[in-house]
DNA sequence: TTGTAAGCGTTATCAA
DNA sequence: TTGATAACGCTTACAA
């Protein structure tokens, strides 16, 4: 038996009350009969009746539902924090939207524009560009939105994110600690704050020891295997600023370019950390399983998801709920992919 | 300047006409003078006027956003999946729900349910079960729906799959190829679709190689990294039905498990492949790179995604669109964790 | 060429 | 204790 759009109109028809009367019921409504009540809903669960989320939402501009805009769905480190995400949301009653923006700022535009149509009463966005027009069109719109993986340039902001020049210290530092000097540094896409931070942090920590910082020992590129790998390709066949034997190691802003580290040492033949040793960030899940297993800088995913969700919810339920940022500590992963030199 | 919620309404008083005008205007209906519609374009962009999904959602039912219903949004099986998914509608103009059921049939309910109240057009699910209720409730409420990952046992139903069996065949044919006859089948939950097909697989297999199927041989648990050590961690300790040098081999129902395995190799102590051979399933991108690399069966999850929501648009678009079922083929990677017994 | 009015399924106010 | 009515923002006949 099908039962095409059940609507309280309907339900009216059937219990042979007002339409208004099945409303009140249905929110239990002590002003109703008790066994008018009952009745009511009893019709309700048999006809399975379901409120339409569209028209609450028109009357109170209450949707349930909130947007998470990230960087790259696929990517292990997303999926652990919108896992956390959703969690908090399913458990809050929330439905979450998501959308991916490929670390590209019209798209990104795109996503909250389509979001904010949708009704969403919240945002949770890993932003592709620290200071981009974005940021303010949320200001603007108002949306209650908390930023994770970056802090924006204004503190009047919700945000949860790592402090990524702490982890870039605590990559490189380990390195040089090892004996490394010469170390070069596979960075995200040069607009994205994670990258601007983790770049400061690599520069600073090469400048307490005193060691020269060198610009064309930094590489933008995409967080990509197969990019990382053609990068590395380039430098080995000689055809980059960089030598093959200008560095002994690389530290990257993300496990999945430590990967295409990996990948290029199968397709290209170099060893780890025979040749290179590589410090990974993130921690995703598999490196610890990796061939060898990756030293990396661990980021509690689970802990940011967890807590940008909790702070958004709260933000939409308490409207004066005040702006909190929230930093939270990288870790040092000591594994095997990086070779003393001492 | 803050413009909170901007409607028709609000436009055209500004640009001193009726709000039906406004409408018009902006759906660039011919109808109205060109000059005015120019007008009331410029404002509206001026004035940042989104339209409200809600209301034109409620008045031509449709919400161009569509659910998609997994079992574990953190694997990178799904993840992989879900990519594809979401760049088909995004293309298309639509937004995705995503929710996690965690194998669970009542939360598998409830998303669904959560689902059809959002208003979804249609809805991608990978089902916790073949025969579920939940499915006649989809079809009860005449939902467009593709099922991936498993064939629901009616064919009045769209679904994009992979052939579990042919899966298991391919992956223990090669471990008797190899010289293994004592396998273990690390397997998913029991009711799980994949799971029946995939030990369906396995039977038939032995059975056609004529080695006995032995029913403590198989391993049903969660996907997890974690719950899988715990198991062998059981079977090394000698507490289990099976004992450590009953089976010189494992198949996994999955790469996530796989990597339980090796997870139990450096806890406890065995090697991959030289105590057990194993051989996993989905070929997420990271089993190349484990030490050692897996073998595994590959299916084509990027394919699957895209499939899948091309014809849940389509089913979408065109109502009278005939219901498709598509099987795509596994397929053998033959890595490093097989050891030879010949 | 523009405006009026009804309706989508709710909620909320007020009247009966 | 129940019912009528308006409103949320939009689309779309139909009237002017």
């Amino acid at each position: 038996m099908k039962h095409p759009n059940v609507t309280i109109k309907i339900l009216a028809e059937i219990a042979g009350v007002s339409f208004s009367t099945v409303a009140k019921a249905l929110h239990d409504d002590p002003a109703i009969n008790i066994e008018t009540r009952r009745r009511i809903q009893k019709i309700a669960r048999e006809y399975n009746y379901r409120p339409n989320i569209l028209a609450k939402g028109l009357r109170n501009r209450r949707t349930k539902s909130i947007g998470v805009i990230l960087n790259d769905l696929q990517s292990p480190f997303y999926s652990e924090i919108y896992k956390a995400i959703g969690d908090v949301l399913h458990k809050n009653g929330y439905t979450m939207f998501l959308a991916d923006s490929k670390y590209d700022e019209a798209i990104e535009k795109q996503n909250i524009s389509t979001m904010i149509g949708q009704g969403v009463e919240g945002l949770i966005v890993s932003s592709v560009s620290e200071d981009s027009e974005n940021i303010e069109l949320l200001l603007q719109e108002s949306v209650k939105t908390v930023f994770i993986d970056n802090r924006p340039r204004r503190d009047d902001i919700c945000c949860v994110y790592v402090d990524h020049e702490a982890a870039a210290t605590l990559a490189v530092s380990h390195l040089i600690g090892a004996g490394h000097r010469n170390i070069l540094l596979l960075n995200g896409p040069e607009n994205l704050p994670s990258s601007q931070r983790y770049m400061m942090g690599y520069c600073e920590t090469l400048k307490s020891n005193n060691i020269d910082f060198r610009e064309e020992f930094v590489k933008f590129n995409a967080i990509d295997i197969a990019q990382t790998s053609r990068l590395l390709a380039n430098i080995l066949n000689g055809n980059d600023a960089v030598k093959p034997d200008d560095f002994t190691a690389i530290v990257t802003l993300s496990d999945v370019t430590a990967i295409g580290v990996y990948e290029a040492a199968m397709t290209y033949g170099f060893t780890i950390p025979g040749t290179y040793s590589v410090v990974g960030y993130d921690n995703i899940f598999a490196t610890k399983y990796l061939n060898p297993a990756l030293t990396t800088i661990h980021q509690p995913k689970e802990q940011t998801g967890r807590l940008a969700s909790t702070m958004l919810l709260n933000c939409i339920e308490d409207p004066d709920a005040k702006m909190i940022q929230i930093i939270l500590n990288p870790e040092l992963k000591i594994r095997a992919s990086v070779r003393s030199l001492l």
